[in-house]
DNA sequence: GTGAAAGCGCTAACAT
DNA sequence: ATGTTAGCGCTTTCAC
């Protein structure tokens, strides 16, 4: 008559409270399909057992997990810090736990993790995913899907509005008196790489700029500090790196050769990352609202779990901003050595760039 | 006959093979168990099928969910990332999924939280807790559990070297001709706080410094920024802030008012989180080794999943690590006329910018 | 409003 | 080596 050292169930309560089973589980399941005395009493036995309902069973039966997955390409970018926190928090609050995955930026590990997970979960947040277009929709067939930063038709995609903050990256930069800027390309394989170099092309040709591209660079800060090299030979008065790290990485590599920023040269970021506003020096970047972007992606998902219909516009674009910073300033006077960079680039040859 | 819509069991491949679904059963979780020929034949039909083996249904019947929770007082403070990471990866090494669960400083909340994972993990890493140690031997109860950042007595704990790494730090300050050391404390429930407070007594006794202490301030950078007016009131020559977060704060405050760092005062922080490489000055940092500490952590995790006894000696103790950056210089020779500028910068202990 | 009973998909004795 | 048969703890018709 030892007490049993595994968890009390439906039928301890059950037996206690001199029901039957199915009423101790609708008393939980189902508030007001019961009496309120029943309930009462089995609320009161339960607690005094220290009962708690088994979740795996439970979604074993009616196939909710309460659990969603957020699939990240690399927890170490800090871009993902903001998108986790929303996508955490969002979650939490609808009563659902997260389950982080890390893809380490291969497609393959993105798979496997995908098929292990997949029934493990009500929905899917696929944050940069490194997935076909075609193997995301088939994710999409076994459980709701959102993309993030990405758009895949058929699906639904939260996304930053880059265009306007490009725009308004760009405008700043034309009235600061440049007169062209130097794209620094991230991952070929990168949506918002293609997004943000096509957005740059429009602005660039609506203020009168030149825009030609480097790269692609791996986007980090190292990648960034070996980029400052090539930079300088080319020594545009302007650059946009595809992301803060490479901007920050860049920075610092064009401090240590001697260039100042922004005496010398601008340089803007996107995604305004932890970091980015104290570095030297602060950057300026077009922010995109991480955060808010992880929330409505779970926002999303979880109107997607519940089977409401997609809309046919189911893209969620929130506005990126521009936040200036100290990374940016007036064109400087005279440009050093002559490295002859006149790089006319034909501007719609370059678009398709390798992106999805 | 059209095909069922929801995903194959089993049944469906035990009926496809001709085999019992047992034998199914065991062609999956026993290999081995079942001749070659059949268990090729099995896996066949069940690729074919697409058969995925049911996580839920497994784990209800066998009690292994093959997930862990990770338990983090604040995803959004940088220690974590490090720690996110080595847990991720270790977990995911060893065939687990990780939960990851934000409690936002708040005990209640981290126990609502763990109230409603606990059943549904095999085992849980608790970072930087806020329970009490009553709490946590009571969750301990049910399911293993490894604290990170803390030692609880009765559990497996995993925490950094702290002691030689502020060793390390005031020896460091100590050669720079510094008479005396503030320490800027953290919160006063962290088990840190108390430790690298306790640490750096001992150690300020060893070097001959005095120390003291103001605070508790909320360990972040707005925070450290606020902190700057009272420190710069106190004009000590050298501080030890509780962590980086308050550190880069700091530093920054005092520059808004005046005080350059490290001309007139010496700072050093805690951690070496993403960041203290490139704010301004870099900041000279015990650190810690979060992401082996994380790796660590899921490891004596796995252990206690496993079954296999606790140590007597069940705390496991990473050497945390000085990391000398730029924050860190001689002590100002006059406390009054600012700006003074001589900037003497010790050239070799300069150089371990690097590490982590 | 409540009880009885049949599974959800899998694993684990127990047979053979 | 493989088949039979109970459940794991819960939800859910279907009766009453």
């Amino acid at each position: 008559m030892t007490e049993a050292a595994r968890p009390p169930t439906i039928y301890d309560v059950a037996l206690a409270a001199g029901v039957a089973s199915s009423t101790v589980s609708r008393a939980f399941s189902r508030p007001g399909r019961v009496s309120a005395q029943t309930a009462a009493r089995i609320h009161a036995v339960a607690a005094e057992l220290g009962y708690r309902a088994n979740p795996l069973a439970r979604a074993l039966q009616n196939g909710r997990t309460s659990t969603i997955a957020l699939v990240v390409s690399d927890v170490t970018n800090p871009v993902f810090f903001g998108i986790i926190r929303g996508v955490e928090a969002a979650a939490a609050g609808a009563g659902y736990a997260m389950l982080l995955a890390d893809t380490q930026e291969s497609e393959t590990l993105e798979r496997t993790l995908l098929d292990r997970l997949l029934q493990g979960v009500d929905g899917v947040v696929l944050a940069s995913s490194r997935l076909s277009d075609r193997t995301i929709l088939t994710v999409a067939t076994q459980r709701p899907v959102v993309v993030l930063n990405r758009i895949v038709p058929g699906t639904r995609c939260v996304v930053p509005d880059t265009e306007s903050g490009v725009q308004a990256a760009l405008r700043h930069l034309a009235e600061l008196g440049h007169r062209s800027v130097t794209y620094l390309a991230g991952p070929t394989a990168s949506w918002a790489d293609g997004t943000r170099w096509r957005s740059m092309l429009d602005s660039a040709a609506e203020f009168g700029l030149k825009a030609n591209r480097i790269g692609p660079f791996v986007p980090t800060m190292a990648a960034g500090l070996a980029a400052a090299e090539e930079v300088r030979r080319r020594a545009p008065t302007a650059v946009l790196a595809y992301n803060d790290l490479l901007a920050i990485g860049l920075t610092r590599g064009l401090g240590q050769a001697g260039v100042r920023v922004p005496e010398q040269m601008s340089v803007i970021g996107f995604d305004n990352v932890f970091g980015s506003d104290f570095c030297t020096p602060p950057l300026t970047t077009v922010a995109a609202p991480l955060r808010a972007m992880g929330t409505a992606a779970f926002r999303e998902l979880n109107r997607a779990i519940r089977g409401e219909p997609m809309h046919s516009h189911s893209i969620v674009s929130l506005t990126a901003q521009l936040v200036v910073r100290g990374s940016t300033g007036p064109r400087k006077r005279k440009s050093t050595s002559p490295a002859s960079g006149t790089t006319r680039v034909p501007g719609s040859a370059r678009q398709a760039s390798g992106s999805i």
